[in-house]
Order: structure tokens, then C-alpha cells, then sequence
DNA sequence: AGAAAAATGTGGAACTTGGGA
DNA sequence: GCTCCCAAGTTCCACATTTTT
């Protein structure tokens, strides 16, 4: 197997981490004192009464297993107190720059320490075999290769968007697409194991992924970190890093950076390999619930938190020197080792939606079913509250252990006019459960209605292509002061109300394939978290028709607020203006996130394009953006232009009765004339506010 | 080229912790 | 508020395999 570039585990190297740790309150306890022995001691196993009292300086104590030039580095680790592997390490930034230069014969990355924000830890797919010294070097290769990865290293990550900010997994020029998803297991390791080797496909290979529409000639950097495969809007996952896996069986160059205290692996995008990556060095490294909860600003929970997913990111350099920057996040990767084993799991379900009378049957495949696995459907409210259970009948015969045939049960109340979206999960026995799955019940048709469907995820399932969606029933973005405009460029990848409403998610898999707008990045512009960016940017493009994305508040925050308040996914907006007015709103009730965390992306493609690319054939990525809106802890608000967009789309359609909801309205309204019911505007405040 | 040693990869389980009954 | 149970998290062991010396 590979190389993992590590200090051996038996022998715990003496990275600054360590020697850190070791330092603190925490006290040097061998992870082996005796050979052979476990450690069966308490005593210098950490609790939670101890971290009450600890600074944030040492807390890992942990023999780090990456790579020695990692640990060497560690000086380098960027900024914002890098997360519980290096946490503490502050500190150590004003010494992040590298003092030693080392040569090489080996084939290397130029390493950037270009801001605080990234730090290059590893230069190369090899590790150089070089004496680590206490000071952090650069690694420099005898003969200097040619940018491979100029995509990366021309941009400074300052202006690329955040990694907790969604992207598009296409445009209509390019799409990043996981040709080989990832096994749905992976046992991530922790600081004090080894390696537990590179993250692999169902079939025994490795994930690939390829850029697709891609004519340049130069190399791009594919970047992939860790995300999380929750119900809410993907960010970097707090408890897991992805984790550099070298070594002989390795044939993908990698090195390691940090992003904003994310561990991100970068690897070449090469035409000559048609664009595609084959993602054989990524592993998965546990970080210690303790140390990540004990952050300062973290609000996840690391308990049962164990599920993942891989997050590809490019950026693709623009004429102008602007960037499109892509993403696609893998299916969930369960890492735990306990539930690999024991708790079900759903990977895939024939169906997820079927008209409330149920009785259709849905094939479950996944893994560890059992014959006494039960299906049951249940309903939540928007703070958590089940309100409604049942269980589906299990076709006991055809079932095997990764597969379950089951008969939908009807839903509770078959006179609903929306589509209800409801939760249903595996079960083996006590506590063993699988993750929740989604799944839709449909109303039964009304034929004095023209109904259209919810989203385009549904819409998707229904037959609908996305052409068919813009071209006819463009999403209204909901705007609880009530202006609401559908049309634009950015049309398909905004929330509508009702996903906002509903509260429920689709399955992991597809959250981030949603996103509001390509992010068109200006090198040198930090797209950060910085509010003198945002109005520099605003100021820089005086366009009185360029819409402007405003963010209030960064995803992780949003992301942190649904946390906390289980009922409100959707804490912050985005608000799309002409004009550079940024149109605040005051729907967040529970923690308005502060001013500095606002953001601006200029989306100048849709400026540019504008009606077209809300056209049928237009923008994939926003075409794609809809599926699974709901998803966005955001609310999108436009303010009333571009209304041309409403001429040759949208035959008239029917309003939906009122006492549908107003999203239904909202989504049914002919751009134009866009009516919207005070009461429901009011409703959907207050449930974005919830 | 082959052997020995070292390192890595992997599965399993012991042990600790803390939430919930 | 206390105790007990147990799921989940973390650490370690053992062994096979791979890589290095």
C-alpha cells in the first residue's frame, strides 16, 4: 500500500503540535508507555471539566501522523486558529514564513504562503526524504517545473470564495463532475493511528473527477477538502481533514494547504488527462470532538457527527484575469468505525417521491440491512417536532442485506395541495438507525389547477428538464417585503419560499449541487469575509445593472445559526440588487451576523447574460442551482429589474387557491406582475426567522 | 536480487466518556 | 441528585502488506 508520509506511530514524532500539547495541562502521556501495553490510565485523558480551564494554546496533544514536512510546517499553518489538529497555533503564523530553502531533485510545487489565509505544507506527490529541521523550509526542485498547476498557485486565495461559500458544479461552459464517487464508508483515522489509506470507490478503485468543457491548454489545481454531509448548506467539516495519502500505489501529485483552517489537498487538472483526477491520496483524518468543540466560535457538536463528504473545487481562470470557480461535493462517506459495522445505511432509493396514497414500492439499496430492518416515515416541524410516523411494510422475501423492498405507506393527510416532504429511516433495532432519507408525497392532482412542481428537484424527478423549468415557471425568489422579481440570470439557482418553508432537505448527495450564482472572483480582491472589500467591489463596478450578491453573513455562520436553531435553516439572504444598495434584511432574528461578515460576489456572467442565460438552453449552473434550494440556509431577494426575462417565458399559469401556500403563489406568478399575499410574505418571514 | 527491517494499512476490540433512563 | 447502562468516541493491538535499507 502507499506510503503514508508520516512519522511512524509507534514513535510519535516531535511535531510542534506534540512538543505544544506536551506542554500544556494535558502533560506528555506516550500513547504507549510500554510496548504492548495499553494505556489504561485516565488520568491524562482529557474531559470536558478540563478543557473548561484550558487555553486555547495546547490542546493537542496527539502525535501528528502527517507528514514531517507537515509537522515542520506547522509554523505555517494559517490563521484563524487553525482547527483542533493545529489548533493553537496562532501564534506561530508570524513565523510563517519559511526561513530554509531546500533543493531537490524531486518534482515540487512552489509552495505559497501567500496570506494568512493559505499556507502550502507539502510541496510535492513524493515527499522530499530531507532531514527535517526545526524550521519550516521550502521545498524547491532542482529543475523548477513549469507552473502545473497555475490555476492554483496565480490566485491568490484571498479572492477565491471561501470554502464554507456554495458554488455551481457547472456552468454552461464547464462542469466538475465525480465520474467515481467514493465507497460509503471510510473509517477516518485519528492523529494518534495511522493512516487508514486513501479514500475508495465502491469498486475498489479510487473516486475520479473531471473538469468537463474545459479548451485551455494550462494545467488547473483540482482542490479537495472535507465537507459536511448534514442537512445543512455545505462548509468544511469542523471534525475531519482530508488527509495526504502518498506513496508507491499513489498516482495523483497532491500537496497540502491550508485554507481558513481547512486542510485542502490540491492536485493537477491536466488536459492531457482529458481534465481528470483520479483522487487516489485523500485520506480522512478525525480530529478529537474535544478539541473542535472546544474552539473558539464552534458551534457543531462532533458526537455522531461522523458522516462526510469530499469536496472538489476548481477555478478556472477567466479573459480578464476573473475566475469561475466550480464545486462538486461527493456522496456521504459514513467514517465512523462503529457504524460502518453496524448501522444501516441508505445509498440509494429508486424513488423519492410517490403521490400521498403511497403503496408504490421503493428498493432501498445500501448496506447492512437486515431482516429485521424497518422502514420508517416520519414528519418533523420546522423546530424538530414529530408530528407524524409510520411504518412502511417490508417486502421480508426480496430484502437482502443491501437491499430493502418496500412499500410506501400513505401519507397522513392525502387532501394536501403541496407537495410534503418527510423524513424515513432504516432501522435495525434499538438505536440503530440509518441517516434520515428524503422523500416527497405528492398531492393528487386537482384538474382545475394547473399545479407545477415545487422545484426543479422535484421537477427533475418528474420529467421536467431545467429548460422547461426557466422557460416556464421561473422561481420567484421570495422577498418578505415583497418585491419579488423571478427573472434573472440568477433565476434558477435562488430559494424559493416553500423549500425555505418546508424545512427539509434532499439527500446529502445533491446538497451542494445548488448554489446561487458562478463565483466570478478579481485576483487581488478578497472576497472574504471583509467589508471594505464589499464596498470597494461595489464601488468598482458602477454598473447599474450588474447584480450584486449580498451575502449577509458567511455560510459557516448561517450554517452555525441552523445549528442552534434547528427550525431556522435559513438565517441569512442574499439579496440581488441593480443598484449597489445592498438591501439588508432583518430576517435573522437570532444572531445578525455582523457587518464584517458580509460579502459581495459580482455576477457578471449573469450580468452579461442576463436574459439569455436564463434561457432555455442557457447556464447550467444556475439551471442546476434549483434542485434542492431548500437546502440554502439563505433567502434570496432581488430587487425589481430585468423583468424583460418575463416576456418569452411563463404562459400564463394559474394561481394556486390561496390557501396553498404562498410560495405556491409566489412560484405560480407571472413575472410582470408579480402579486404576492401580504399574510404569506409575513408567513415566510416569520418561518425564515423561526 | 534477496533478506531483513521498518513503515504502513487495516480490522478488531479495549477502554473512556458522557448522555439518558 | 444519584446511579447505572450503554452508545459513541478514542486509543491501542495485532497482523498482513508494502516499502526501504
Amino acid at each position: 500500500m502507499g506510503i503514508h508520509t508520516g512519522s511512524p506511530r509507534t514513535s510519535p514524532g516531535t511535531s510542534p503540535q506534540t512538543s505544544l500539547a506536551e506542554d500544556g495541562c494535558v502533560g506528555p502521556r506516550s500513547p504507549s508507555p510500554r510496548p504492548g501495553s495499553r494505556s489504561t490510565s485516565p488520568l491524562c485523558k482529557r474531559t470536558y471539566d478540563m478543557y473548561r480551564n484550558l487555553v486555547p494554546v495546547a490542546r493537542s496533544r496527539s502525535p501528528s501522523p502527517h507528514g514531517g514536512h507537515e509537522e515542520h510546517h506547522t509554523p505555517q499553518y494559517g490563521s484563524n486558529n487553525i482547527s483542533g489538529v493545529m489548533n493553537g497555533f496562532g501564534i506561530a503564523q508570524a513565523s510563517s514564513i519559511p526561513t530554509k530553502i531546500v533543493k531537490t531533485n524531486q518534482q515540487a510545487y512552489p509552495l505559497y504562503p501567500e496570506n494568512h489565509t493559505e499556507s502550502y505544507l507539502v510541496s510535492c506527490d513524493q515527499d522530499v526524504k530531507t532531514k527535517p529541521g526545526p524550521e519550516p523550509f521550502f521545498v524547491i526542485p532542482q529543475i523548477w517545473p513549469k507552473q502545473l498547476v497555475p490555476g492554483i498557485c496565480s490566485i491568490p486565495v484571498a479572492s477565491l470564495p471561501p470554502l464554507e461559500w456554495p458554488l455551481p458544479s457547472r456552468t454552461d461552459q464547464y462542469e466538475l463532475h465525480i465520474e467515481v464517487q467514493p465507497k460509503p464508508h471510510h473509517r477516518a483515522h485519528y492523529e494518534t493511528e495511522g493512516s487508514r489509506g486513501a479514500v475508495k470507490a465502491p469498486t475498489g478503485g479510487h473516486p475520479v473527477v473531471q473538469l468537463r468543457g474545459y479548451r485551455g491548454k494550462e494545467p488547473l489545481g483540482l482542490q479537495i477538502f472535507i465537507g459536511t454531509a448534514d442537512e445543512r448548506i455545505l462548509k468544511p467539516h469542523a471534525f475531519y481533514q482530508v488527509h495526504r495519502i502518498t506513496g508507491k500505489t499513489v498516482t495523483t501529485t497532491s500537496y497540502e494547504k491550508i485554507i481558513s483552517s481547512t486542510k485542502v489537498l490540491e492536485i493537477p487538472l491536466e488536459p492531457k488527462n482529458n481534465m481528470k483526477a483520479i483522487i487516489d491520496c485523500a485520506g480522512i483524518l478525525k480530529l478529537r470532538n474535544a478539541d473542535i468543540e472546544l474552539r473558539k466560535g464552534e458551534t457543531d457538536i462532533g458526537r455522531k457527527n461522523t458522516r462526510v463528504r469530499l469536496v472538489f473545487r476548481v477555478h478556472i481562470p477567466q479573459p480578464g484575469g476573473q475566475h469561475v470557480s466550480l464545486q462538486a461535493a461527493s456522496h456521504p462517506i459514513e467514517c465512523s468505525q462503529r457504524s460502518a459495522h453496524e448501522l444501516p445505511m441508505v445509498e440509494k432509493q429508486d424513488m423519492d417521491a410517490c403521490s400521498v396514497l403511497g403503496g408504490q414500492q421503493m428498493i432501498l439499496t445500501g448496506q447492512n440491512f437486515s431482516a429485521d430492518s424497518k422502514v420508517i416515515f416520519m414528519e418533523k416541524t420546522h423546530d424538530g417536532q414529530q408530528i407524524w410516523e409510520l411504518e412502511a411494510t417490508v417486502d421480508k422475501d426480496k430484502s437482502q442485506a443491501s437491499m430493502l423492498f418496500i412499500e410506501v405507506p400513505p401519507y397522513r393527510d392525502p387532501s394536501i395541495c403541496h407537495p410534503a416532504k418527510v423524513n424515513f429511516y432504516v432501522i435495525n433495532g434499538k438505536r440503530k438507525r440509518s441517516q434520515p432519507q428524503h422523500f416527497t408525497y405528492m398531492p393528487l392532482p386537482v384538474p382545475s389547477i394547473k399545479k407545477e412542481p415545487v422545484d426543479e428537484y422535484e421537477s427533475g424527478r418528474m420529467g421536467y428538464s431545467m429548460s422547461q423549468m426557466l422557460g416556464v415557471s421561473p422561481q420567484p425568489y421570495y422577498n418578505p417585503r415583497g418585491v419579488i422579481p423571478p427573472e434573472s440570470g440568477l433565476v434558477p439557482g435562488l430559494v424559493p419560499c416553500q423549500q425555505t418553508r418546508l424545512g427539509v432537505s434532499p439527500p446529502d448527495h445533491r446538497f451542494q449541487q445548488q448554489s446561487p450564482a458562478i463565483m466570478y472572483s478579481r485576483p487581488g480582491k478578497s472576497l472574504s469575509s471583509s467589508p471594505i472589500y464589499s464596498q470597494t467591489g461595489a464601488t468598482m463596478i458602477p454598473d447599474s445593472h450588474r447584480s450584486v450578491l449580498v451575502h449577509t453573513g458567511s455560510p459557516a455562520q448561517s450554517s452555525h445559526l441552523a445549528g442552534q436553531h434547528p427550525s431556522n435553516q435559513h438565517p441569512s439572504i442574499i439579496q440581488f440588487s441593480p443598484t449597489n444598495h445592498h438591501l439588508l434584511r432583518g430576517g435573522d432574528p437570532p444572531a445578525p451576523p455582523p457587518p464584517e461578515h458580509q460579502h459581495i460576489i459580482y455576477c457578471e456572467g449573469y450580468n452579461q447574460h442576463g436574459p439569455q442565460a436564463t434561457g432555455a438552453n442557457r447556464s447550467p449552473a444556475p439551471a442546476q442551482a434549483p434542485q434542492h434550494p431548500q437546502n440554502y440556509p439563505t433567502v434570496i431577494q432581488q430587487q425589481p429589474f430585468l423583468q424583460r426575462v418575463a416576456k418569452d417565458r411563463s404562459p400564463p399559469v394559474q394561481v394556486e387557491p390561496q390557501r396553498c401556500s404562498s410560495t405556491e403563489e409566489q412560484r405560480t406568478s407571472v413575472p410582470g406582475r408579480v402579486t404576492v399575499k401580504q399574510e404569506n410574505l409575513d408567513q415566510a418571514y416569520l418561518d425564515d426567522g423561526e
